[in-house]
DNA sequence: CTCATTTTTTGACATATGTCAAATAGAGTA
DNA sequence: TACTCTATTTGACATATGTCAAAAAATGAG
């Protein structure tokens, strides 16, 4: 996606594309901010250029995690993705202070359907991604809550140091309890 | 994919737009045809326009499903789709007779890339797809085994009906003892 | 620094599901 | 139809993980 609406710049930094400067806009936030709210319309896409965020539901009065974004992620509330007229129940909070792109879905869109050449990279980045996904809950099923969790611990350190234990337990879908127990066991 | 592809013509049946004629071959197969073999580069994508198939792999010896495909439903190794040279771990066979569309990756890519259209709704299409196996993926974790075997009832009795349950079993993630244990339950 | 609040850990116990073994049912073939 | 092989069911038991409760540790405000 970054490789869509931007580009590294010579000094190693991302820059914008022209084309793109109109539909997104570069945000400094702190922490807690909420980028979206479950019961509003998904206006916008996010892409997580410095920090950390995550998209989370209420299950039965549980506050799950569904994903977790950090430097150069995209994260967006999924569940309206095609249809903006639809009630979202994601919600999207920042969990440290970042840097974001904002970018209004409809109008980015039409950025990249209005240029080929945007369209196809964008086309060959879902493929890519979609198969990521599917590759993920194959290879899921056969890794524990404890692989998962220290996969989590060396890819992301990050989020392990500053997301709290029972978001990344709903995450890695196992109790708040399981996954001290699995601390535990990692320190022996 | 059917929609890029194909159309319904006025009698209600697929036709495939001429485009691609020459990147698709229908293909009349019999039950048990191995569209691929792990190891075996994957040159192809299919799609069952009427039958059923399913991949899967071997972990430790077990013969895992990941995936079933019924009519109407694309299928193909994804763990190759991105890179052509590396070693598939997938497999996938044909479960019943079937009507099969068979088209060169690269070709009916370049097909689609050659069109602006084309590479739009494709594009739409795996947005689409991208978002239900994400929220696939979240309601999954609500659902218990039981659940998710009589949704696949409700929704598939075509597998239900032709498929054995050592194969359903692997595919719900559960063990094939339970899965009997579930169905026993369901008469009661 | 101290106190209050939140987060994490630990313990005890219940339950769901896996594994292994054996019995039963079903399908295919001569 | 009878026989063989495969698929499914059932039973006994082990284990992982969830739930509830309470203790301990960490965090943050004043």
């Amino acid at each position: 996606m970054i490789n869509v609406f931007a580009f590294v710049n010579e000094e190693g930094r991302y820059e914008v594309q022209d084309d793109f400067k109109d539909v997104l806009t570069i945000k400094y936030l702190p922490q807690k901010t909420m980028l979206h709210k479950e019961g509003t319309p998904a206006e916008c896409n996010f892409f997580i250029i410095k920090g950390i965020a995550r998209c989370f539901m209420f299950k039965e009065g549980k506050d799950i995690t569904t994903y977790f974004a950090v430097d150069n992620t995209p994260i967006a509330a999924i569940d309206v993705i095609e249809d903006v007229n639809k009630r979202s129940f994601l919600n999207i909070e920042l969990l440290v202070d970042s840097i974001v792109a904002e970018m209004n879905s409809k109008k980015v869109m039409n950025v990249i359907f209005n240029n080929h050449e945007y369209t196809e990279k964008y086309c060959v980045y879902l493929n890519k991604e979609y198969a990521k996904l599917a590759m993920n809950q194959i290879s899921n099923r056969f890794t524990t809550a404890k692989d998962r969790y220290n996969k989590l611990c060396s890819d992301y350190p990050q989020i392990i140091k500053h997301v709290k234990l029972s978001h990344i337990a709903s995450y890695l879908d196992i109790s708040l309890e399981t996954l001290s127990r699995i601390r535990a066991d990692n320190k022996r």
